[in-house]
DNA sequence: TAGTGGTCTAGACCACAGA
DNA sequence: CTGTGGTCTAGACCACTAT
């Protein structure tokens, strides 16, 4: 029994587990590992049980706590040494940054996201967009370029292309949901983002629209998302002011 | 069998695995298959084998095999639907942001990195840093001042305030090696990386140590880095020349 | 030596998509 | 209906770390 910080037992309040019901088993775990870790009930640098004797103690295979554990080793939560053990991560629990959209995001943090539609309209895909899109040169796609604002102060300028199928979006709807809402309202479902983040100094339009100096900083990322068949489904160049957004990423060594 | 882009049988040459060696036969055949995406072997949209067929043909377990794949979901290069299999994601095969050093990143892509050490000093450790760093207030760190370039270009300024156990870091070391580097020689090994990048205008003495104009873009990076033991051993505050240097991530929905 | 996570096997049943 | 991935089990052996 190594001196390390100590060996923690997590409660036996693992006893609402569902197991006839539609939620993984493995998911329930780590959700309640996930909460307890939060709580500060794990505290920073707390170790955990031992896999295999955490299994006999829910009545689990090791494989089920296996994938629950690494899930949260995943998220940046855990972190394990062989011969050692399963300790908590030291350090403020960040949420980590899903597939999400900006409108989701925004939501989620108890703001009011506010979208006006600056133009809409059905174009052909020039080289650029066709090479981030994934489709041929000449192909009739839709152009959206929207203000987003939060709280009634403006936040970032979202333009985005999308292919042939989703020309008929409208701008009423764009106004009043995410753009991400939408397509999923139509049976996508996003799988995979593949993002650029960099800086520039603003366009004197975009300065004017996000109420910024002439050539102030901007902070800007390009994106294109793929649904789950592997099909691009959105090419999007966004430019957020930097006083009001950041991104946050975690890393995790596997 | 659907009418989806065409099946697949990745051909017979994945029998140079080695069972009994060090490397373990998930990891072995995920390179093989990566390679072969990256190859066009495998074509974007096209369908994998089934995971219980591939078990069989290379003489695996399920359990192998699908970790195998995972790995690969994991990265963005393939998608996998439920009743319909495996297919790999239309776009460009973008390599992913590990975690690594700006460093090892210069180096991989060719260029030659270059550090000049602004400065090096003992302090102790403010509010901000105690909070980052997950130490006492009051506490000895190192504070390091980095001018970073590639092929002669000036290409970021890098702070970093590590913990007490690495007071003793060399000026000498860092002109030559990258901080990662340095911190693995001493049996540190990073697992975790909690980062936060946005955009500001540089100040005074930045934008003369990145030969930009005043206060033009810069990109900005915080970053605590964790070991394997859960304790952080390394916060930085980078900026960024944007015109030479942005981050790159790919997410998945999981 | 004892304890830990890392890997691997050989099955099983289920949920979902398509013809 | 068949075929696919998603979940789960109950073991096994190994590699590494500490004492």
């Amino acid at each position: 029994m190594p001196q390390l910080p100590e060996q923690r037992l997590p409660v036996e309040l693992f006893l609402d587990l569902d197991r006839g019901g539609p939620v993984p088993l493995y998911y329930q775990v780590a959700s309640r590992l996930e909460r307890a870790i939060r709580d500060q009930t794990l505290p920073a640098g707390a170790r955990l049980e031992n896999e295999v004797a955490l299994a006999a103690r829910l009545g689990l295979s090791r494989p089920t706590i296996r994938r629950a554990i690494q899930d949260l080793v995943d998220q940046g939560l855990l972190v394990r040494r062989r011969g050692i053990g399963t300790q908590v991560v030291h350090g403020k629990v960040t949420r980590n940054v899903e597939l999400t959209s900006l409108f989701e995001d925004l939501e989620r943090s108890g703001q009011k996201p506010e979208t006006s539609v600056l133009s809409i309209e059905q174009v052909v895909a020039d080289e650029h967009v066709a090479e981030g899109l994934g489709v041929e040169r000449g192909s009739p796609v839709l152009h959206i370029s929207r203000l987003r604002s939060a709280d009634g102060v403006p936040l970032a300028i979202l333009d985005n292309v999308l292919p042939e199928a989703f020309v008929d979006l409208d701008r009423a709807d764009l106004e009043r949901h995410g753009l991400y809402q939408l397509l999923r309202a139509r049976g996508v479902t996003m799988r995979v983002a593949k993002q650029r983040i960099g800086a520039r100094a603003a366009t004197t339009k975009e300065a004017g629209l996000l109420d910024l100096p002439r050539s102030a900083p901007v902070l800007t990322m390009s994106r294109t998302a793929f649904d789950n068949s592997g099909v691009a489904v959105e090419f999007g160049q966004h430019c957020y002011r930097p006083d009001r957004y950041s991104f946050e990423v975690t890393l995790v060594d596997r």
